[in-house]
DNA sequence: CATGAATGAGTGTTCATTCAT
DNA sequence: AATGAATGAACACTCATTCAT
């Protein structure tokens, strides 16, 4: 129950978050969207900040937890691979405002709220540059650098929140398929 | 001359709003970096958020311009192309404050200051759309939808801002080839 | 028994006040302090204040009931004189964190809370005032104005709270004798 | 004339500070009592704290200074420790209210600030201390202990912004003479 | 050109108190 | 008796902007 009331401020700074961004959001806007007194929202958060840094780690959490799944798979790495993009996607376009928060917003956090944040980042960054390391091992991928490949195909992948419309001409499962092939064409054997 | 110290302040401001975020930075800041009293500031500019239009302004232009310079010339696409994406690296990472500015704090520019850079951004979009569309009429490329190919390589490129140090590991030049092997080879037609 | 958890509550609001002061400590620190809900304090307090009026009330309450058993003595003037002193700087000291809640903190009772403060602070100076005007018509005492006289030792004597260590050179009966002795020796006729 | 506008702040927060006491004084009061907006006192003041620290300062350096004058003096022991009553008794009462803030509100003072006032109030019972040791050493003052005389003495002179009236029966000077009669009889030889 | 005093709306946050459960 | 959600007013403080000098 009392979680319930949490959520609510929580989908509700979101939306407003995303919206209007993290500054110029204010927590009486917070209160007026879920009908609270400003000073009521204390009892559920503990600074405007705080809330920030709780749905940024949802959010950045939902990326990779839902990453080391696949990497634990069975699946040859290409498939891997191709899964991690298709989630990648399929996240980032179900929870886009909590993505894009997460995206655009966790640089407000301040000391040491963003290590939190940046750490699980870094987490997500070497889950990517793992599965091209194996990649390269099986002889399946050649890059010069895995982990500047991993910077390229997630800044890509990133990048959606930026553009991506719910209405728009294709769903993030097309998008996600033709990201996958240009980037798993683009990590085979060159032919030059 | 009157433009130097206008070029002065929007140095500082440059530095300042990469460090600390746009909303972060205060008119105050700003005057102590350049050694000027708050008021004095507004001699110079009419207003913070038209200091950034202006800073935004400058930082996207120098994008559209140099592509539009590479795709005047008569280059094979691939190498216009390659040139395309050296350049964005080159000038990001050069002007890389300024360019972070731009990416991450466009969105606190309201309307209608927004649309100036909404239109330039479009327009670089749309320029790199057009190679790749005539790298497919040429031939040489195979994509499902230039857009979002164009998409995908634009959010490649801009997220540099966001990992790019100085003192890496390698240069810009460097990375700029490694992302363009990795996308002239996606983009080629695959095996598959 | 009721009145146990009340005391319970106004000995941590004693130790509170006298460490942070009254205003800096809040009605929820007290509630921690004794493990209850915020709300749940108000079955047994009407108010902070309240129980700020309560906790000086007892305090004052305890030097005026004090000195008066002493003055309803039959020793000498100049013995009572010193059992005040003796005594004033036994509760003083033993109940010190109480003593510096009335001494520092009555002053925040508003109207009318702190006219019973007042009033038995008034009683408590007149008790003193009566020592030194029985001492001067025993002829013991020279003094100009008892009234001026009493308030010059209550000064001393409260100012204790002060700078009172229990764990300082000087035990508080020590103390007591050392000042007994000066205003002794003051208020007995001079050599000149 | 800035130093104009602060003595007006200033001089409106001690009687502010006074009268209703630190906590229960809002910047907007003081804002109020010298015709400015709330904001506009943050160009004279950093904090309301800051301001309570240099209403403080003021007030003990006062003392200090003029305690430490007369000790330079070549006047003999008895005859310093006289002036620095009477004295001490002069400004006090000439700057009751600014006295009774430092004697009642330092405490609000959070770390650092209050370590200032610490110091020069140490300063000042040291100087008290240092006077007694001098007629304790020219056989004129007998004490067990002139550190507790001293805080005994203290203890009376400051306890005078609890209860000095301009317009009561005595004068400054009075009451500093019997108050100076008292000690300086206490202090030389009793004949018991 | 430069100052710096002044504004006034706005910020996030605290807190004593109430009351339905 | 105890909770804990909710209030609503108050708080110190910030800030972009203006303007007379």
């Amino acid at each position: 129950m009392a979680g319930n009331k949490y959520e609510e401020i929580a989908a509700a700074a979101i939306q407003l978050f995303e919206q209007k961004g993290y500054h110029a959001t204010s927590v009486q806007d917070i209160a007026d969207a879920v009908g609270l007194q400003k000073g009521s929202l204390y009892h559920y958060i503990a600074s405007k900040e705080e809330l920030l840094l709780k749905i940024t780690h949802q959010a950045i959490s939902g990326f990779v937890r839902r990453l080391e799944e696949i990497i634990d798979t069975d699946l040859p790495v290409e498939e891997r691979f191709r899964q991690g993009i298709r989630t990648h996607m399929q996240y980032i376009t179900q929870y886009l405002s909590m993505s894009t928060v997460l995206l655009r917003e966790a640089f407000s956090l301040g000391e040491p709220h963003n290590e939190v944040i940046r750490d699980l980042t870094d987490r997500y960054l070497n889950l990517w540059t793992q599965i091209i390391d194996e990649g390269v091992a099986a002889g399946v991928f050649y890059v010069k650098d895995s982990r500047i490949a991993a910077l390229t195909i997630l800044g890509s992948c990133n990048w959606v929140y930026r553009w991506f419309k719910e209405e728009g001409k294709y769903t993030a499962e097309e998008i996600a398929d033709q990201m996958a092939d240009l980037f798993l064409n683009g990590l085979k054997k060159g032919r030059t």
